[in-house]
DNA sequence: GATGAGATGCTAACGGTGTCAACATCCGGC
DNA sequence: GCCGGATGTTGACACCGTTAGCATCTCATC
């Protein structure tokens, strides 16, 4: 990390980097600012140069991270053959979804942890970044596609986004920090197919069960 | 927060309440350490002669939190009237469970939060403590209840706690922390509700649906 | 090509944090 | 009555984010 000339050249990239780096290993805590700049080889203040504080360094981080959970969705999902059925394989999709959000958080946690940590960032611009990134569109287009094929009732598909989201990111905290870290690994990947299969269920199922 | 003696008499107990309402205001990031001392009128070195170190007392103040999160449930569950059908009445238990776990997050983000912080203690420990907490306590009766009553099948109890906890979890951080932060208030509850009928509906639907 | 302005980097310093070592004070049991 | 251990204090250290003031480079303009 050394630099021939007084000027770096690209300093906010490098910042960045060195910043996503410390998320990668400690999560959002580990992310200092002074060290990112050590990392660099370059004061601490130049910093400032390029970001307007340590709120705009770990912003910058947490979109990074956001945009590799979505890229790491994205590519797990292409990975899986497609089903000839459409309401089966927008059911497929579903299921390979949530697998990919926790796969993501277990492969690296610090990432993810950095990508829904608490940020200074008005709520407002924080859920609208949220709703247009690629990962949200594709849960969208499949409960979408799942209405269409007749699978999901109209009656529940406003909470379709929030359920399945809710349901696959909770268990990914509680995989990461909470009282579930202590599943040993080999079961942890079928809790989580277990998980996904009753909130496909419960989004898939009937619209009114018997008894209620 | 004056005292009359040198010793103080009580200093563990509190300094412990003193960081639980920091916790309850900024939640956990806001628990320091010096200004916990500073709030009982005691040096901050004071502190080291009742906690390890600033680690253990967040745990302190963390274990509070979920104790006040248990608490909130039982209270919030013991203000509904049962059915007398067995079956819609553990229904019923488990949508107010869920739904207590989300009102406590939104009514004490900050202490919530804290209950859920990242914190040094083993996995094990940790996930022990958990287990043996009232409030899981309930979620697990309610369960077995619902299998008794033939409205959970045997294939998908294993996952029931999981499923219902994760989907309750990632509801409040996304409600607290995340994209659904911006979500208007009045909606809130609605969202709420869908959620927890779809989680539900997703135990206690049928085990094998048609067309899989 | 010289030059001046703006962008970019540096050092020094401030207040804040957790933590340790050394010292002061109180309380309870001999 | 006294002394040892428990409890609280002061002072210091390293680290953090941040600011002010200064140094250096780059580049458009004359």
């Amino acid at each position: 990390m050394k630099r021939n000339s007084y000027h770096h050249g690209d300093l906010a990239n490098a910042l960045t980097g060195a910043a996503i780096d410390l998320a990668r290993r400690g999560g959002p805590e580990a992310v200092v600012l002074r060290e990112a700049a050590r990392k660099v080889g370059v004061s601490a203040t130049a910093a400032y140069r390029h970001f307007a504080g340590y709120g705009d360094l770990i912003h910058a981080v947490k979109e990074a991270a956001q945009a590799k959970l979505a890229d790491s969705m994205a590519t797990e999902l292409a990975a899986t053959d497609p089903l000839p059925d459409p309401a089966a394989d927008a059911e497929r999709r579903l299921g390979a979804l949530g697998r990919a959000y926790v796969h993501f958080a277990l492969a690296e946690p610090g990432l993810f942890r950095t990508a829904f940590c608490r940020s200074d960032k008005s709520h407002e611009e924080a859920s609208a970044a949220m709703l247009e990134s690629p990962a949200f569109r594709m849960l969208t287009e499949t409960l979408d596609d799942l209405v269409a094929a007749g699978r999901l009732s109209l009656a529940r598909r406003p909470f379709g986004e929030t359920t399945a989201w809710a349901t696959m990111h909770g268990l990914a905290m509680l995989l990461l920090d909470g009282p579930l870290a202590a599943v040993p690994e080999p079961e942890r990947l079928g809790l989580v197919d277990g998980v996904v299969d009753t909130v496909i269920n419960g989004l898939c199922g009937p619209a009114d069960r018997p008894g209620r």
